[in-house]
DNA sequence: CGTCACATTTGATCGAAGTCAAAAGGCTCC
DNA sequence: GGAGCCTTTTGACTTCGATCAAATGTGACG
């Protein structure tokens, strides 16, 4: 008997949910009708509870990803088997679609963070629709150019800014407001924003003690601020 | 009058050595005729002395670039004026190109780091090629595809590896043999290769001293591995 | 409402790399 | 081949963030 909780609805067919979900994807959502129907034939959705490999760097890549619900970490490790996350995706982000026209071996490990459910395609058979519609290919490029362009922001920063200035950054980016007090709640544990920032866990929290001296304040996944504007300026 | 060594040949027509080079380009070499013709009637090449601008942040990204001779360094600022490198390009290396479908404002600066030759192709006309050449497409896929892929091992490598590491892991990336001794000569100054590993200048000079404990050697450019083996062990 | 497991914070210490200053080395152009 | 300029190295010091260990907080679930 296969256990529900674990098993991949891999034959599970798009269901109405998943797809509104899917078209609505910044990768998706300027497709033709036409385009659009030949993706979601190519498309399967899954699910897999947290801490699930995806993938492992080395594998054939044979599928890509566009995430639907929950979060993906993209890390690998060093010889010692520490890892460093690269990338973590939430709905609507695509990853591994560099493999479509890319190298055939995933170059990095993907692991779910928390219950995560995401659409996959078949790499060889997205190569080829983007050949025949240029709407698939546009849509590709458009998205490899955003994540090619966050990726060299993430290099960029770590090498300008400190943590505390990365947290600043982080917390402007999803902040409601553009000046005077907010609040925000984190989408997911501080274990996966210190990543995401390329912190240990304990750089986070101190960086985000030394924000209570201009006025931020975290009680769990709650960050209250004092003044936006302050923060723009550290 | 005009300073020759200075001013950009804007109106060069693509000369047979430099478009030799430009179709013999990883971006260009892939296309059908038809597709190339197109692409070369929407080149342009120019030269730049060194440490000359090719564009600044946050102007109208209009062009995107491919390297033919040279190196252009492509970096960001933070608030106190220090620079960091995001991408070092040499010759056959393309850049920019994340603007065709990307943003329509460049994200970083660009500067030549000696006296460089590049191609230069207008966004817009080769956004209408690409969607009218599936093979131009596909050149560009593949083209954003491998950026983003060594984008993301240089996140990697900046959160996983020491100074000295990234110093052996570039050694053994341009190393002609695999194991023994060996001898290398580094194509640029030694100051772009830091702020291409995300080193101070400092840093660098320290990890090549270090590195002598295992047999590397360093006089000007020119650096003798004593066994390319030990290297790997870093 | 209490308990337990796990996430987060805090403290102490260490190591890696940045910065500034000065010495040494390499390269270009006479 | 030498002068001078620029690059690189070395030294001293500082800072930032990693690591380890222990305390505290939070949320899920009974």
């Amino acid at each position: 008997m296969e256990d529900p909780t674990v098993q991949m609805n891999k034959s599970l067919k798009v269901n109405s949910r998943d797809k509104a979900l899917l078209v609505r994807t910044p990768f998706m959502s300027a497709l033709s009708n036409e385009a659009l129907l030949k993706m979601l034939n190519a498309a399967t959705i899954s699910s897999l509870p947290a801490r699930h490999v995806v993938f492992r760097e080395g594998t054939p890549a044979d599928h890509f990803y566009c995430v639907l619900g929950g979060y993906v970490r993209l890390y690998r490790l060093n010889r010692e088997g520490r890892e460093a996350d690269i990338r973590v995706c939430g709905p609507g982000d695509t990853f591994a679609e560099c493999q479509i026209f890319g190298d055939d071996t995933y170059r990095f490990n993907a692991q779910t963070a928390e219950n995560t459910t995401f659409a996959r395609f078949d790499t060889r058979t997205v190569r080829t629709l983007a050949e025949q519609e240029p709407d698939i290919a546009k849509a590709i490029m458009a998205c490899l150019s955003q994540h090619l362009l966050t990726t060299m922001d993430c290099v960029a920063n770590d090498r300008l800014h400190t943590a505390q200035q990365r947290v600043a950054e982080y917390l402007l980016k999803n902040c409601p407001v553009s000046g005077g007090p907010a609040s925000l709640r984190l989408p997911f544990q501080k274990n996966l924003l210190a990543g995401m920032l390329g912190l240990a866990p304990e750089a986070l929290s101190r960086a985000f003690s030394s924000l209570r001296r201009i006025g931020v304040t975290v009680r769990g996944r709650v960050v209250q601020i004092g003044d936006v504007r302050a923060l723009r300026d550290i």
